[in-house]
RNA sequence: GGCGCAUUCGUCUAGUGGCCUAGGACACCGCCCUCUCACGGCGGCGGCACGGGUUCGAAUCCCGUAUGCGCCUCCA
């Protein structure tokens, strides 16, 4: 049979990136096993929110990558036919009515069991099951009613997700015995957590898969990064793109125990796939990023100043406050500028007149200034930089005035000259 | 409290009885490169939760303890 898989997102907010990794790892075992992976939006309602929330959650999807077959499926649409079953159950004394609302008779004897993929043999002793309410007072299924019949109407021969579902798993299972439904293989992956072992909250940073994306992380790196949170295809690899990560996803592979969310080495991981971009493609990143932040910035002033910034930067984000003197007006950081007056002099002087304006000749012209100064470099250059970029840390310095071009660099210079002395 | 799951460097992990004086990566520390910051190169620190077994031999198998987490809702 046709591997058959199943993201269902419930419509709260952003796409968690708990969530998230679920999902690539449904769509990962899909796409290696040439079967079908599936979004089914585990709604309960439907409003303005819950619409928001789907095209958030369909956005993110998108974003990483992680496309979905066949139309999106809701939950909601499926009350009447839940309520069907939990109507056949009670007319064939599986279940029965308890105040207004529809229990299921739990077996009271024996073992539920199942061999999970992830964990291996599972055994719930039945005596221990609750008879599980299907229908509300209200007349509304209940998700662990709707879920595995879901499931079933779906044809879902693998259910992959996080093993906060494990303790729901006999329960489902019963439930779908009862309606002589197949029972799904079973996957339960480890959860995701924040750096202090407790759930991955807002207090540890980002938590959405948006938020990522508006701190400047790439796709690839969020989808290199999570396949590896409870996932690795051997012991040395760690950088891998899809199609890899793809042919070498394996359910069995995955591990049975929880993963803490380690930003840092997300951050290295995002320099990492920064710098292997073509200079044009971290050029239109950093354009596109831009504009969905807020800044209308010259996209051909970006992309000129875009190389000199590439292996900087760790997050597209960290783009602004880098290089952001190319398009605002600088306010030098005084400290910077300390006892820096003579080269200052000196700098203006010896770029008023230069030709060409490229960088090698800035470069010879500012380092024959600090030797008539005596000075090394580094003391030498600093001032200059503060003046220039306004801060301490800067891209290359002489790319930096090169690129700034002569009448906005000798403006900065004598401003800076005039508050250094 | 009941039930269930998990436990290898700070973190992600490799490891399925001898190849392990436990390997890789991030982080951290030091050195080199260097106009700052990064990048890069080299080196270092650092771990099998604990206690019993089984075995010629255990990170690997069994039992117990501890710790953490999850579920126990007419939430999803």
């Amino acid at each position: 049979m046709a591997v058959r898989v199943r993201i269902a997102p419930s419509p709260t907010g952003l796409l968690h990136i708990g969530t998230a990794r679920t999902a690539l790892f449904n769509w990962l075992y899909a796409r290696h096993e040439g079967g079908e992976f599936r979004l089914r939006i585990e709604n309960t309602d439907t409003s303005r929110e819950v619409a928001e929330a789907v095209d958030q959650i369909q956005g993110s999807l998108r974003w990483l990558g992680l496309d979905w077959d066949g139309p999106h499926t809701f939950q909601l649409d499926r009350m009447d036919d839940c309520r069907k079953v939990a109507e056949q159950l009670l007319a064939e004394g599986k279940a029965y009515e308890d105040e207004g609302a529809i229990r299921f008779r739990m077996p009271d004897e024996g073992a539920t069991t199942w061999d999970d993929v992830v964990r291996g043999p599972v055994e719930f002793q039945n005596e221990n099951l609750t008879d599980l309410v299907i229908v509300r007072s209200d007349g509304r299924p209940t998700y662990n009613f709707a879920s595995p019949l879901e499931d079933v109407w779906d044809g879902i021969t693998h259910v992959i997700r996080g093993d906060d579902h494990v303790s729901n798993t006999p329960t489902q299972i019963n439930i779908i015995s009862a309606v002589g439904g197949e029972v799904p293989v079973y996957a339960h992956t480890p959860m995701i957590y924040g750096m202090d072992g407790k759930k991955l909250s807002k207090r540890h940073g980002a938590t959405g898969v948006e938020e990522f994306r508006t701190a400047g992380y790439l796709p690839e790196t969020m989808v290199n990064f999570l396949a590896l949170l409870g996932w690795a295809p051997d012991g040395e690899t760690t950088l891998m793109g899809s199609d890899e990560l793809i042919e070498r996803f394996s359910l069995e592979r995955v591990s049975p125990s929880p993963a803490q969310f380690d930003y840092q080495k997300l951050d290295w991981m995002n320099g990492v796939y920064l710098r292997q971009l073509s200079p044009d493609d971290f050029a239109h990143r950093l354009v596109l990023w831009l504009g969905e932040n807020g800044y209308d910035w010259d996209a051909e002033l970006v992309a000129r100043t875009a190389p000199i910034v590439q292996e900087k930067i760790s997050r597209l984000a960290e783009y602004p406050g880098f290089a952001g003197f190319f398009f605002r007006e600088v306010e030098p950081d005084a400290t910077g500028l300390d006892g820096g007056a003579p080269m200052l002099e000196a700098a203006e002087e010896a770029l008023g007149s230069l030709e060409p304006f490229d960088a090698e000749a800035i470069e010879a012209a500012l380092r024959g200034a600090a030797e008539r100064l005596e000075l090394k470099p580094r003391q030498a250059f600093q001032p200059v930089r503060v003046a220039i970029t306004g801060s301490k840390v800067s891209p290359g310095l002489f790319e930096s005035i090169e690129l700034l071009g002569r009448e906005t660099t000798l403006s900065r210079l004598r401003a800076a000259c005039a508050s250094a002395s």
